[in-house]
DNA sequence: ATTACTAGCTGTCGAGTAA
DNA sequence: TTTACTCGACAGCTAGTAA
């Protein structure tokens, strides 16, 4: 139940960690302590300490030349290692959610939409990080109640960063957009932004069509966004 | 070149890691402060402290409630874990050392293998941890000196270690032993004391039996010894 | 060029406690 | 019960420097 990579102190796990980048589970690594310290960004000395602690404790092996240490790091170690591997795979795995998808009402908003897009870099940013040239104009859509705690799911999701700027008389902020396929036919984006008047259960979408015209859609009518789940993460 | 993980200190990478251990990869999970502290290890005030770390740098997202917080891994902080285990992956396989063996000559040591064999409860350690009864004396080789580099890799075989303890007179120190075969038939164990007097290029080696007699050994005749490597580390 | 000591600074930690 | 504040203690950090 108590887990042997806790015997490590974090600072320590993750020097491992940079050893094991460099080499030193195969087999002995020339790895000077100025050149750990570089690649892990820290002083000479810390590198230098660390490997004296990890030596102490067993984890890895050295002999100290003038040219540069001789570092392997030891069954242990690669135990400790493995173990954290283990964790990371399995919780991973899991989180492979393939698709994640949302139904909401429209509704119309205050049409700001159109004036927000056209200020500034915004549109210019759209067309370069999310590949399209977007319909001036936002679908607000409101989505069930229930729906709202899968909303926060969200946050896992692929996103695109907007940066946000100053105008001559206000400042417009920045948000992400998550690349969504509506009613299964039209790519577009969700747009959050980082400050939004409205509450979590409202979203707006972006798309290279008028989705209204597109869909032929009214207020009340229903609409099903499609967000696709992060690439599997490995090698 | 920099690698994304190094956006996280040690400690907040460590939680983050905790943090997927307890689900939060695949979606929003109830985690008190208080409960992520114990199994951290940590006060619960790092663990609050953390949490607001990591929220404020993107890595999860949360919403305070009174029976504790719901907490997901943010898609930001699942590409950094996903790093990491990518390079513990890469540096894992490698090291799948399958074999390590030598080659030695035989020589005659100052006949007190079977004198600390017997003291305190060393031979209750081995015929535990090692599995075997052991004829009450050592095998002494020498490598050749070619081969002294090669077994610094013994670090990374496994072994298990043998407790030391205090006699009436003296102290008797501990070591390790790693499970070997020794010219291809039998069983034993390669002993490396903590202390020991000899230099590198001598391994010590006990058996079930006379190893001399079984082999018909004399001094300057070559034997090999085999060491398993490391089961493979993963799940 | 190394590694590693000492000294002093800083940032992290955790007890106490508020909300 | 929660979360999170303040603040004193100290672990870990870096600069300087020795070997």
């Amino acid at each position: 139940m108590a887990p042997r990579y806790r015997q490590l102190r974090p600072y320590l796990l993750c020097t491992l960690v940079q050893l094991l980048d460099l080499g030193a589970g195969v087999g002995p690594v020339r790895v000077s302590t100025t050149e750990l310290a570089s690649v892990m960004g820290v002083s000479q000395q810390s590198a230098s300490r660390h490997l004296r602690l990890l030596e102490g404790m067993g984890m890895v092996s050295r002999r100290v030349e003038a040219e540069g240490s001789l570092i392997s790091i030891s069954a242990e170690g690669l135990g400790v290692l493995g173990e954290v591997c283990g964790v990371l795979r399995r919780g991973l795995e899991d989180s492979a959610v393939e698709e994640l998808s949302f139904e909401g009402t429209v509704f119309s908003g205050m049409y700001q939409g159109a004036y927000y897009l056209s200020q500034g870099d915004y549109l210019e940013q759209i067309r370069e990080k999310l590949g399209f040239e977007p319909y001036l104009g936002t679908l607000n859509i409101r989505i069930r109640e229930g729906d709202l705690e899968r909303r926060r799911s969200l946050d896992r999701m692929p996103s695109v960063r907007i940066e946000g700027f100053r105008g001559q008389a206000r400042e417009f902020g920045g948000g992400r957009c998550y690349p969504v396929v509506v009613n299964g036919e039209v790519e577009g984006a969700l747009v959050v932004a980082d400050r939004t008047s409205y509450d979590l259960s409202v979203m707006e979408i972006i798309a290279p069509v008028s989705l209204r015209e597109r869909f032929g859609l009214r207020d009340g009518d229903t609409v099903r966004v499609m967000i696709s789940g992060p690439r599997r993460s490995s090698s």
